[in-house]
DNA sequence: CGATGCCTTGACCAACCTCAAGTGGCGTGG
DNA sequence: CCACGCCACTTGAGGTTGGTCAAGGCATCG
């Protein structure tokens, strides 16, 4: 049912149906995630109704029009998740690391697509369970609530980068972003590792790939940034960074 | 107050200060509201914490960084959310209309600012009375995360539509939007009305004031649009407007 | 070591922006 | 009732940002 089926939880499993369930209070990301701040009751009822899930980079947890069964809460690896216009234009809304939570949608079907950018780990919760769980902790709710309400402020903040903010303040802004969500987690901040593509960054600021290496390049000979690997954003001069 | 969540609702209506309190029951935007779908009961209590405001085109019911502590339902007239970037370029991230609500906060403080397009009447809902509600009556709260949900759903759109639609494509797309969201109302789809400017529908849709004009121009001439006002915006040849 | 795929770079182009002038509707005041 | 001014909108000319198309570099992997 979760993480590897092996000895040591296999163990912990036999003691009772309460204490039986080790993987969820191990959880790694369980302070950032939906799962933060339940007590025990509500963690133990929310880990019997959990799928642990892995998938391969590039697969999709979910596909717009989907029927929206699920939702999910990534553990490990990063996924982006995007719109598509019928001529193949794609627009990334978000990208996904440990933590966070996707697969909220409004009426019953998924109004945007996941896909992997490499092997993820999730959480996996049946919508219809959950809203059983719902009616009896409405906390687990307001936990909910909070979620969808700071995505609906990060789309917005999004909304006026895409609309009003140039090429260099664009990348300026997502690199700043990226390393402030690897601080959260813990990870380094300054060398920012980035798991996604030069495409997928464009199709998140809504620029071409050409126009993203260029600005990378850019950034690079004004000392603002270095790019040891391609994958990897040494950021050389904050200030100057956050003054895009 | 007097009331409790299991009395039998028909029988409490009859009596008492609630009974004097028609103005939530003769809304004419209920059904579109929040407040859509709640049980005499639920409506009784709603009515019992609502303040209905008024507003003179050009005022802000709330602005960025304010404490967080109503949230709005729009009853009659047009008003506009957006972001100010400190430059003050301004990226309008929706437009209010009869039934709309808004005034969520992820933190204690307002990530938006709100001004009316012309004289508004509002709900105004304590932000604290209002969770005081949500714990006797989840059903609210679930309302709540439906709108907000919705609204998320809205915002991505929008992300599409700033990052990866051309100037002509996203004022077809905005009037479509528009017609469909008047016929919901019951009002006229075809000659839309604009209750917003020029200026503002370029910070709606990231462009400048003049190539949304031009864009008009443009739709005009190939006959697809008829502007016999510039507020408003006769629908001439729908398929073809569609199409973009 | 060649093939592959991703990224970078270059030259050119077009969509959209900027700046500036012109138009038209509307309220005000003579 | 008309003249005027105001303001929002439209139109025009020219510039810039970022897109397009194409070639070249570079790492990874068989």
């Amino acid at each position: 049912m979760n993480h590897r089926p092996d000895s040591a939880s296999a163990t912990m499993r036999a003691v009772g149906p309460l204490a039986a369930d080790p993987a969820c209070r191990r959880c790694e990301v369980r302070h950032l995630a939906f799962c933060a701040a339940l007590d025990s009751t509500q963690l133990n009822e929310l880990h019997a109704i959990v799928e642990h899930k892995q998938f391969k980079a590039g697969e999709t947890p979910l596909m717009e029009g989907d029927e929206a069964g699920y939702v999910f809460n990534l553990v490990t690896g990063a996924a982006k998740l995007y719109k598509l216009l019928p001529d193949g234009r794609c627009q990334i809304t978000g990208f996904l690391l440990p933590g966070d939570f996707f697969g909220v949608a409004h009426d019953s079907h998924y109004s945007y697509s996941a896909e992997t950018l490499m092997d993820v780990e999730l959480c996996r919760f049946p919508r219809r369970k959950l809203e059983l769980l719902f009616d009896r902790y409405p906390k687990l709710e307001k936990r909910l609530l909070g979620i969808v309400s700071h995505e609906l402020s990060l789309a917005q903040d999004q909304m006026l980068l895409l609309g009003r903010r140039t090429a260099i303040e664009k990348v300026g802004s997502f690199l700043l972003d990226l390393s402030r969500r690897a601080k959260r987690l813990g990870w380094p901040a300054n060398p920012i590792h980035l798991p996604m593509s030069r495409q997928d960054i464009a199709d998140f600021l809504g620029l071409t790939i050409e126009t993203v290496s260029r600005t990378f390049t850019t950034l690079k000979s004004d000392g603002i940034i270095a790019l040891p690997k391609t994958s990897e954003v040494e950021v050389r001069d904050l200030s100057r960074l956050e003054m895009l």
